[in-house]
RNA sequence: GGAGACUUCGCCUAGUCUGGUCUAUGGCGCCGCACUGCUAAUGCGGUUGGGGUCUUAAAGCCCCUCCCGGGUUCGAAUCCCGGAGUCUCCGCCA
């Protein structure tokens, strides 16, 4: 959600922000229409505090007159004036349309955020080389080769988009989550496991609703009357836990990580390239999220990237790192940078982390605020999150980046206490 | 699943039966000031959150907020209906 009051003071700026990932006809068309509504509101709360204020003397005029034994007299309602309930209507409405249009508008991109889509988004970094590899074999043939993943059965299980992991490859799964758990708790983030079915709140909140109601699973109204859903990503629960809540200054920035799966329906069918574990409608990802100042949020911002890619380097992986252009970011993030790892088989570079910086417009959306320092004014926070990370493309990136002529796959270092061993040889 | 008790401005708490002087009591904590070799103790004052209005800004004024949503009433923390949550007991259950 946006500043109002930064929509009423300072239209021309948020407008040509916004025009970086919306058309312009189309900015100007919804910020017309928020004013129109954003000014009927005030006028008729301004109506409608002037009549209680009338109501309440009027009361107070009574208890008066009764308590002094006079004979109370009351007041007739004014003639020809709105009554109070219909005016209350009318400010209902008025309110939940000006929410309406204000939470479909995106965030602000940050200054050095170009607008334009995917192909104006800008590689920035660069860590490693490709591997030299003779006759690339995919994941998909190492991961049956080696007995990692079973499809079949995951789709006898779950319907098509769902795998299981079988044997050292559900090993290998759960070392890559339980090294980055270490590795975040040794980054000071404290760990969570939250509950995986949310409120429409959280959903709400994280910028997932109204906009992608699609997106996520939701369970029937009939075994679950209040309307649940499946957490797409850990930041809707990280994110929602704190939801109307006044953090303690002092301890700002606020770091908390948690592991879920991630359920998403991936309406739209799928893609040559993204076989295998690259894309599912349940996948296992490791999230990291801060609660910041604003004035730390951009640092924060830097130190959660870095922090992502020491990850991806300490598995040895060849990546790059992308600023997302305004059209490709998420529309709740002012800023997005994108970790991408080396995927031989394709000769692409695949997301295996996106870090990002929301400003205030989750912690606005969810009313998650901070007390300014000496004063006693409170102001929202600033959210950051980031995948750290995401298994699912890791695994097939670390079969065929290490792959070796014979099918069999060297583990790195750091798992292969975990995974039980240093190699994963064909059966 | 059943029965009961409960939810008050950071925490604890009075008030709810019997609607109006509740513009919400007291304590703790916190902040400021005074006093004091220092600390402690003591005294005084402040301390829910949101919105509107005015303003360069602040202050002021007004409205809402006693778990949430409705209702009754001139008037609701208080009465009625619905919902959420917490606790206790019973049942069921991995």
């Amino acid at each position: 959600m946006l500043d109002m009051e930064l929509i009423r003071k300072d239209r021309d700026a948020v407008a040509s922000a916004l025009a970086k990932r919306m058309d312009p006809a189309e900015v100007s068309r919804a910020l017309d229409e928020i004013q129109q509504l954003d000014q009927q509101r005030r006028s008729l709360i301004t109506e409608i505090d002037g009549e209680r204020q009338r109501r309440k003397a009027e009361a107070r005029a009574y208890a008066e007159a009764k308590r002094a034994g006079r004979e109370p007299e009351v007041a007739a309602p004014e003639a020809g004036r709105k009554g109070l309930t219909e005016l209350e209507a009318e400010l209902d409405e008025t309110q939940a349309r000006l929410r309406d249009r204000m939470s479909e508008l995106p965030n602000l991109p940050a200054d050095d955020v170009v607008p334009g889509g995917k192909e104006a988004n800008r590689v920035v970094k660069t860590f490693g080389e490709p591997p030299a590899i003779e006759k690339v074999r995919d994941h998909v043939e190492l991961s049956r080769m080696l007995g990692l993943v079973d499809h079949e059965r995951g789709v006898k299980l779950g319907g098509s988009g769902f795998w299981m992991y079988t044997g050292v490859g559900a090993r290998l799964e759960w070392a890559l989550l339980n090294f980055f758990i270490d590795e975040n708790v040794k980054a000071g983030y404290e760990f969570l496991l939250p509950p995986h079915l949310l409120l429409e709140s959280a959903g709400f909140a994280a910028g997932q609703f109204p906009k992608f109601t699609e997106d996520v699973y939701h369970v029937d109204r009939a075994s679950a009357p209040r309307g649940q859903f499946l957490l797409p990503t850990a930041e809707t629960a990280i994110l929602g836990a704190f939801q109307d809540e006044i953090l303690d200054t002092a301890k700002l920035p606020l770091k908390a990580f948690a592991y879920t799966p991630c359920y998403r329906r991936e309406a739209g069918g799928s893609h040559s390239d993204e076989r295998g574990t690259v894309r599912g409608h349940q996948f296992n990802k490791v999230e990291i999220f801060q609660f910041t100042l604003p004035e730390q949020a951009e640092a924060a911002h830097e130190e959660m990237v870095a922090h992502a890619e020491s990850l991806v380097e300490k598995l040895g992986l060849h990546y790059q790192r992308s600023l997302l252009s305004a059209g490709d970011a998420s529309a709740a993030m002012k800023k997005t940078l994108d970790i991408e790892v080396w995927m031989p088989s394709t000769g692409k570079y695949k997301e295996v982390s996106s870090v990002s910086w929301a400003g205030d417009y989750q912690a606005r959306r969810a009313a998650i605020r901070y007390r300014e320092p000496g004063g006693k004014q409170t102001r929202f926070v600033h959210t950051l999150n980031g995948s750290a990370l995401a298994t699912s493309r890791l695994f097939p990136a670390i079969l065929e980046q290490f792959q070796q002529p014979d099918g069999s796959v060297v583990i790195p270092e750091p798992l292969q206490n975990r995974v039980g061993t240093d190699r994963l040889t064909p059966r």
